[in-house]
DNA sequence: TGAGGGATGGGACCA
DNA sequence: CCATCCCTCA
């Protein structure tokens, strides 16, 4: 009856329009996940289910948010303006900036990113004179985020020991830091949510009976917090439609719970769980790669993709001597595919850990082949943009000591430490903020901090009531940031940077979007100035990386970062033990079946062609590492693989045997002593643990002993005497 | 104050 | 190897 509905399969139909109960989605790679969820939307406003109003749906990141509306507003006549569609931070900092009283925040409290909230830890330690070589401020930011996610506030934590009991003041010490300052960090912002709606009965009340239908996107992802905060939410008889795919959890590094999709289905006792297994994306032999590799994990919930789609091309796969061929092989296929007419926007290079990007890098480049690299800063945390930022900070507000840190002697303008412990001195004398404390100054500290303070005032004086990019564009100059680095050699990137920071204030603006997230606060709160709400996009929407659109460039990331993309040709690189799986893994069980999801994201990338390969040496922290494949290579059916190299591991060649260092020097003296048998970066082969490379050796004569890594079976030391070696 | 040397350590990510 | 941090010295 309804075109929404056209062109679902069963499954997805019977997804999309079951009735007002709990749901668990089971999507898998390439199923059509992002259909269902939008289309549900739809289906249930279309329907008359449900009102936009009633409608919250919960994404990771900005990006995914931004296609759900773009989504749903192309199905749908009417606005998604009732929606609340966004992320978990960005639903709850809406909330707190509506409800800030009942919240206990001021409403124009700034929100700290991890850098920020780095800063702020640092700051309290040295306040409180904490010996950092104990207590790193990493360590301790960890520790205060990993409280938070757990619920747990100061006065509710475990004490077991001297170090314990430390920590738990830092954390206190450093709340009531923030709350001097309005600070939120990200954990913060949920955790206050929480609360909020957890002991405020009528609030949580009314937002219940708001929110009938509340539908969450990748929910293996969701850590215990944002489950408990579902969880409140979805009281009171509302429908929570979680989709997710165990097999896709990857980030259980940054506390994701993939148990919150079993926990959801038993708490809630979930009446309808639906699995998509149609895949749209990839061939066949992709496809059974996939299935094969995942199906050695034992924690599943269980799912097989297939497809309609013919088997397509097997899979390729390369050996290289060094990772420097390896990087030249795919250079060069990456020319050839762009040669017979493939987009290049359409070729994807994935690897492990960003320091395998430069070869890489150094390879297209030299081959003369267009490339963008993802990850590493985002545009709101380079630095120049985190000094701009901070001058907007304390226009909005001067009692930001973050921010006043942060630029008081940026550009330099002679305030140095001696005057800014002056300043927190006289601040934490009066128990006031730093801006606070400037007047209580003397001496010379008082007049160099002066002119600062009178700068800001001045600012802030000229600045009122200005369109929001023009007062970043007077922020730019009268700070003197853009001259100082139009002053720097490397600057140029910077001031454009800079120049880039008014146009996205100009964007911002404009943009419909955020202006109607923001000044109308649900409860009728006060509306926030622009200048507040840039801040609060700035901390909440990292930026993605520039816009450098327009050239057609094959695409550099990890494979964490091509989570959710799909393209036409995939290269996953350095398939080798130690770097993928990675060695800190390979370990224990859990780390290894992590691994092992992200290889599976990774194959599933490819719709249809990809290639696997690895390097038997790797240049990686300086040395030179001898690498066997990866396990995952053995997991995948033989059947789908096409080996462009001989199968196996090729013994060195001449000239590699010539270069590599013999395991037992001849001692001095030893003058013409045959060489022996056993070189670094040889093959050999062990009774017990099989095939093997030998990566190191030790000691002389009978007691030689050698390193060998024999991959899956481990890293292992044998005496040269006494093992059974053969060369390979 | 800030440039430059030496030690150190190195997985992945988003808000 | 490289980036980052801390510390020294001009």
């Amino acid at each position: 009856m309804l075109s929404l509905l056209d062109h679902l399969n069963r499954e997805q139909l019977q997804a999309v329009t079951l009735p007002n109960q709990h749901a668990l989605i089971l999507a898998g790679a390439g199923s059509g996940k992002t259909r269902v969820l939008t289309t549900r939307i739809a289906w249930l406003i279309q329907t008359g289910n449900a009102s936009p109003a009633s409608i919250l749906a919960v994404t990771f990141t900005n990006k995914a948010a931004r296609e759900m509306i773009a989504r749903v507003s192309a199905m749908l006549p009417i606005s998604t303006r009732g929606m609340w569609i966004g992320t978990f931070h960005g639903l709850c900092n809406r909330l707190l900036r509506a409800h800030h009283r009942d919240a206990g925040l001021p409403q124009l409290f700034q929100i700290l990113d991890s850098q920020d909230q780095l800063a702020m830890v640092k700051r309290v330690l040295k306040r409180l004179n904490v010996d950092e070589d104990r207590f790193p401020p990493r360590e301790v930011q960890w520790f205060i985020n990993d409280a938070k996610e757990e619920g747990i506030r100061p006065p509710a934590l475990a004490v077991h020991d001297e170090a314990s009991r430390r920590h738990a003041e830092l954390y206190a010490a450093y709340e009531e830091q923030c709350r001097q300052e309005g600070a939120v960090d990200f954990p913060e912002l949920l955790l206050r949510c929480y609360e909020l709606l957890e002991r405020n009965e009528p609030l949580r009340a009314h937002y219940q009976a708001r929110f009938r239908h509340i539908l969450v996107d990748e929910f293996q992802d969701t850590n215990r917090l944002q489950y408990r905060w579902l969880k409140l939410l979805a009281g009171g008889g509302n429908a929570l439609f979680a989709v997710g795919d165990d097999d896709q959890s990857i980030y259980a590094f940054r506390h994701a719970n993939v148990g919150n999709m079993a926990d959801f289905e038993r708490e809630f006792r979930v009446p309808n769980v639906i699995r998509l297994e149609q895949n749209y994306r990839s061939h066949g032999n992709i496809l059974d790669a996939a299935n094969a590799l995942i199906s050695h994990n034992r924690k599943r919930l269980g799912k097989n993709l297939w497809t309609a789609a013919g088997e397509g091309d097997p899979l390729r796969v390369f050996e290289a001597q060094t990772d420097g061929y390896e990087a030249s092989f795919v250079a060069e296929e990456v020319q050839s595919l762009a040669r017979d007419g493939l987009a290049r926007r359409e070729i994807a290079i994935l690897y492990r850990s960003n320091a395998q990007s430069r070869v890489i890098e150094h390879a297209l480049f030299t081959q003369g082949i267009p490339y963008r690299v993802y990850g590493g800063l985002r545009f709101f945390e380079r630095q120049e943009i985190k000094h701009a930022l901070a001058y907007l900070r304390l226009l909005a507000n001067p009692d930001d000591d973050g921010a006043l840190l942060r630029v008081v002697n940026f550009p330099t303008r002679g305030i140095g430490a001696r005057s800014v412990e002056a300043l927190q001195d006289a601040a934490a004398a009066r128990g006031t903020s730093l801006w606070q404390a400037v007047g209580h100054l003397t001496g010379k500290a008082a007049a160099a901090v002066g002119s600062f303070a009178r700068l800001i005032a001045t600012l802030r004086e000229s600045t009122r009531g200005l369109p929001l990019a023009e007062t970043v564009e007077h922020v730019l100059h009268a700070s003197g940031l853009l001259e100082h680095y139009r002053g720097e050699r490397d600057g140029t990137d910077r001031v454009e940077n800079l120049e880039e920071l008014v146009n996205a204030a100009a964007a911002f603006t404009q943009d419909e979007f955020a202006a109607a997230q923001l000044a109308a606060p649900e409860g009728g709160g006060e509306a926030i100035d622009p200048l507040n709400a840039f801040l609060a996009h700035a901390a909440l929407e990292s930026g993605e990386n520039q816009a450098a659109e327009g050239v057609d460039a094959v695409q550099l990331m990890t494979v964490h970062a091509a989570k959710g993309l799909e393209f036409q040709v995939v290269f996953i690189t350095g398939l080798e033990e130690g770097l993928f799986p990675h060695e800190q893994s390979a370990h224990d069980p859990d780390g290894l079946e992590e691994e092992r999801r992200l290889m599976y994201v990774a194959i599933t990338r490819a719709r249809a062609r990809l290639y696997l390969s690895f390097a038997q040496t790797r240049l990686l922290h300086g040395q030179t590492r001898y690498n066997v494949a990866s396990r995952f290579l053995d997991e995948l059916p033989a059947g789908v693989l096409k080996w462009l190299t001989p199968r196996g591991r090729t013994p060195l060649d001449d000239a590699a045997w010539r270069a590599a260092p013999p395991v037992v020097r001849p001692r001095r003296g030893d003058r013409g002593a045959p060489a022996l048998p056993y070189r670094i970066g040889q093959n050999v082969v062990h009774a017990k643990f099989g095939q093997g490379v030998i990566v190191g050796a030790k000691g002389s004569g009978a007691d030689a002993q050698v390193q060998i890594n024999f991959g899956a079976n481990g890293m292992k030391w044998l005496q040269l005497g006494i093992a059974k070696l053969e060369p390979a």
